[in-house]
DNA sequence: AACTATTTATAAGA
DNA sequence: TTCTTATAAATAGTT
């Protein structure tokens, strides 16, 4: 909205990034807001300003607090981690490059969770990667909204792997907590609860842990 | 936006309540997306849907995860704990005025861990096999390759998250498998954290051994 | 910080 | 519900 479309990718003018994000900061809260307003439901919306002092900006619906927020966040994850982590199987045959990989791990996307949260369904069935091969087969002479709409379909199979490998990883970061807890201090009985800078899932780690026997990804 | 103005205040009428909220969540999904790309900064967002099933949409930018934010919006806010959000009003991060912090009060301490999470839009719910059907209709007669390189990328991103997610599973089952184990040794060192047969992650372990640290400050 | 020209987001309507 | 359309809003580039 402005003059002249703006291309989905970082800003690299400093001046420019920094007046966006002061705008469409704004504007995204404001939404919020309304949102919130106009439906009644509860929502909650942290941003983080990287440049310098590192501030924060947050709403949070009225009636509602970011403490009961995470706990129905993780009420709901909880269900859907458990299940999650009991074999959802994606057929892919694609060939992943280490970067690319990397980058995924690092966008963290629980989407596949998320759609499977909202729709109720499990995806993985209407999405395979046999459907999207023949769908790029004919894509060869494609043209407006056939195309928008592969567009969709395809980022949103995207995202929800990447949803997926969030849940996943999140599960792997716990798990390994556990774990790492269990050799360490089984007695520290309060460290479960609140868990002391325990790693992250770092690429290192999941690279570190891919070693046992099972396929080893080229990465 | 769209034939006359919308008063801010909860939509009575149900159904244009549920589709405006089906709209303007969409839409504040991808305003948060484009936010963190284009500004390449961290942010989430978490909206509750109370209508009936309770479903959850959240998003959270690239490159970071929900526990990382959540750390890093608790290691904020104990330090200046302070409100700069609620409401649309201090958007920026100006001291908030008496009301609005009378409002906080209310509002309880929301200001505390939360949830970030990521990737793309939110386009799930439209994505069916009557969509892929219909695109394969239209895909007969298209043209232009202009984004094939783009769809081709999609896809083999979609690949490789899907590998990612194989590893992520393999590396939980292994994970699963080694607790298993060890868990059986431990008696009860806080019971609930560790079940006797490497079952999956039950929802009182994660009850009990929260995901994510929690360390509310001292409102 | 203000000001437009435009692009987007959507409330209604079909 | 999904698609279309008329308008309200948001905001990119300027000043």
């Amino acid at each position: 909205m402005g003059r002249g479309r703006t291309e989905m990718k970082k800003i690299q003018n400093d001046v420019s990034r920094r007046a966006t994000f002061g705008k469409r900061r704004r504007g995204l809260l404001k939404k919020a807001h309304e949102l919130a307003v106009l439906c009644g439901v509860d929502l909650g919306l942290l941003v983080f300003d990287d440049d310098g002092a590192g501030k924060l900006f947050d709403y949070c619906a009225p009636n509602t607090s970011w403490s009961e927020l995470i706990e129905r966040y993780e009420s709901i994850t909880k269900h859907q981690f458990q299940f999650q982590g009991q074999g959802i199987h994606h057929d892919d045959h694609q060939q992943p490059s280490a970067d690319i990989i990397a980058g995924l791990r690092r966008e963290g996307d629980h989407l596949e969770a998320s759609v499977t949260r909202q729709t109720g369904e499990n995806l993985s069935s209407t999405a395979t990667a046999a459907e999207l091969d023949e769908l790029e087969q004919r894509l060869e002479c494609v043209l407006g909204k056939v195309r928008e709409t592969k567009d969709k379909l395809l980022e949103q199979q995207l995202g929800e792997s990447h949803h997926k490998v969030h849940i996943l990883e999140d599960q792997n970061s716990f798990l390994r907590r556990l774990m790492g807890e269990e050799g360490q201090q089984r007695a520290a009985v309060e460290a479960s609860a609140v868990p002391p800078k325990l790693p992250e899932v770092e690429e290192e780690e999941l690279t570190t842990l891919r070693l046992w026997p099972r396929q080893l990804p080229d990465v």
